[in-house]
RNA sequence: AGGGGCGUCGUCAAGCGGUAAGACACAGGUUUUUGGUGCCUGCAUGCGUAGGUUCGAAUCCUACCGCCCCUGCCA
């Protein structure tokens, strides 16, 4: 098989084979720790981590952490519980920009000494107006020509904390007429006396990201700078830092498309709006696509890590559609969800000709795709539960499960046909009343007879009562965050998105499982134990995702599809 | 006086002058003690449009068209 490589693998293997680098790939990942990770996040860790690890290369983590007013370090915790979890290690080689401000600072002081950086008292409004625009040219700030002396002073004192918030800063000298903005002499270093969460009160100017990340990047030896689309007009900037200063290597800046994926949004100023307005439970709502609700929800770092690698990675903006995340998770715990028994919304059914008092125990295969997880024993009894969908009076011709009159298997069990119903007043069946067939223990017939399904069931004596949460895509709009319709994001979200079930029956079995481990609760879907929660005697379980289920698509009863455009 | 990117199936995405991979979705069929899984089949005479070069063009050239990003002392 030919492996394909995306564009920046062919970029790396072509810099390899010319001898550049020395032959080495270094690469880094590189968050602002002013929010939590999530699956955009999740693409860049699997395409710089996978980088390092196709091109026998290192992957550096980077905290850029140079503006303290949003910066904390819970987000710090939380960005290396979610890479570390993703199934990462960046082993010694976790860093800070804060780290390189003593450096960055004498790169500042050489720029200014090379007469290429100047210390600029234009208020923001000003240096907004010099600018120009997108159509004109900007003009030279009246103190773009200061000596290099006056600039070397100024700026120590900006250092030293004599000027004010604002009042000053020290911009590059680059070209106020260029056709890209970015280089109209952009602010390197602004004031700003505030406390950060690593360096504390030892500086009061902290460097802007241009300045700061290529050069990080240089003095880590960052070979390979991978980025987002939105850099791209930065990089002529990113270039000339590295030209103008002695730097240990000069790294590459090379930009690809961010995941978008539809039905959600994934910007972090939406996210912590959904958050600060209680729109959900916290960073770590299972409906949220942060790494830590995704957690929460039950999905597997594998899952997360192939659905990056189906993704691909390239640079025109796309949307990829959530039903490729959803197959990534299924087709992961297919493999190593352990099946259960649980009857989510109950009916009761007594088996008429079935001993009183009696309990039996069957065995019931744990999981049929991987024979090594064996086998467990499920109490059954006089009187179940199995689910109201499972039961209809007047059943239309494709409804295969249980009406009266017909025949259907209780898994691992046996084979029943429904006699009669009793209704309460207002006419709602309150119980269902069956006849067995004791020559079909087990769930199969000694005389070949067939029946057209198999309903997941739990013994009323022994069964667990228990909450699940049934969770479903946050918005009903594919395209939330596009707010097309004028309508704000915060409107779209999907009354459906979580369903609270609070007398749910489980099988007993399920009351040993941890939060370690997903689980399938056969023919519903994939759930897990909500650590946070739960409690003892009541557990409480989170569907990650339904199974594939073609009866509900042919009979109607469907979520929110993609619109055909 | 503007600059930088990007257009290949419903959605992602290969393709690098030799005759449109793959995945998801969708539609059929089959197996099945999960209406799950597995397996099989179908799904771009077409690559934003129009010209041109060539024996041959999604790939090269030209011109159009469309979409995204950029005027923070954010990253």
């Amino acid at each position: 098989m030919i492996e394909r490589l995306n564009f920046i693998q062919q970029r790396i293997a072509d810099d390899l084979t010319a001898g550049r680098n020395c032959g080495l790939v270094h690469t880094r990942f590189p968050p602002e720790p002013n929010g939590y990770l999530h699956i955009g996040h999740a693409k860049s860790i699997c395409l710089n981590f996978g980088l390092a690890r196709k091109f026998s290369g290192v992957c550096n983590l980077r905290f850029d952490d140079t503006n303290p007013s949003k910066e904390e370090v819970e987000y710090v915790d939380s960005i290396k519980e979610d890479v570390k979890w993703l199934g990462f290690d960046w082993g010694e080689n976790e860093f800070f920009a804060s780290d390189y401000f003593s450096r960055l600072y004498d790169y500042a002081i050489q720029l200014i000494e090379a007469g290429k950086a100047y210390v600029c008292d234009l208020t923001p409004v000003e240096i907004r107006e010099y600018r120009g625009s997108l159509q004109e040219p900007g003009r030279n700030s009246p103190y773009r020509e200061r000596s290099v002396a006056e600039n070397l002073d100024l700026f120590t004192r900006m250092r030293s904390g004599e000027f004010a918030d604002g009042s000053r800063v020290l911009r590059a000298k680059i070209d106020m007429a260029s056709g890209n903005i970015n280089l109209r002499d952009p602010v390197i270093y602004r004031i700003a006396h505030v406390k950060h969460h690593r360096t504390g009160d030892k500086w009061c100017i902290y460097p802007m990201y241009d300045f700061a990340h290529g050069l990080s990047d240089a003095i880590e030896g960052i070979t390979h700078s991978i980025c987002t689309l939105e850099f791209q007009d930065h990089r002529p900037l990113y270039d000339w830092f590295i030209e103008q200063l002695e730097t240990p290597v000069k790294p590459q800046q090379i930009e690809f498309a961010r995941l978008n994926l539809s039905f959600t949004v994934m910007s972090k100023r939406k996210l912590m709006q959904l958050v600060d307005e209680n729109l959900v439970s916290g960073w770590n709502d299972p409906r949220l696509p942060t790494l830590s609700g995704l957690r929460r929800r039950g999905y597997t770092p594998a899952a997360i890590r192939n659905f990056c690698e189906r993704i691909g990675v390239a640079k025109r903006n796309s949307m990829v559609d959530v039903a490729l995340l959803e197959h990534a998770i299924r087709e992961d715990l297919n493999q190593r969800a352990a099946r259960y028994m649980a009857v989510l919304r109950p009916l009761k059914v007594v088996i008429e000709n079935y001993p009183e008092g009696r309990i039996e125990e069957l065995e019931a295969v744990n999981n049929p795709e991987d024979e090594s997880m064996g086998r467990r024993r499920v109490p059954f009894a006089r009187e179940l539960y199995v689910e109201q969908d499972d039961f209809m009076e007047d059943a239309p011709k494709k409804f295969f499960r249980l009406t009266p009159g017909r025949e259907v298997r209780l898994r691992y069990a046996y084979y029943i046909r429904c006699q009669r119903v009793e209704k309460d007043e207002q006419g709602v069946v309150t119980t269902v009343y069956c006849t067995y067939d004791p020559a079909t223990r087990g769930g199969s017939s000694p005389d070949g007879r067939k029946v057209k399904s198999t309903l997941h069931w739990v013994a009323v004596k022994t069964a667990i009562p228990a909450e699940v949460r049934l969770y479903d895509r946050l918005f009903s709009d594919p395209e939330p965050a596009a707010e097309k319709d004028g309508e704000p994001f915060s409107k779209k979200i999907n009354p459906d998105s979580l369903n609270v079930l609070e007398n749910c029956q489980l099988e007993p079995a399920l009351a040993s499982v941890s939060a370690k481990q997903a689980v399938q609760f056969e023919r519903l879907g994939y759930f897990i134990l909500d650590e946070q929660d739960s409690r003892r005697d009541k557990p409480v379980f989170n569907r990650t995702v339904t199974l594939r289920d073609n009866w509900a698509k042919k009979s109607g009863a469907r979520r929110a599809q993609p619109e055909k455009k």
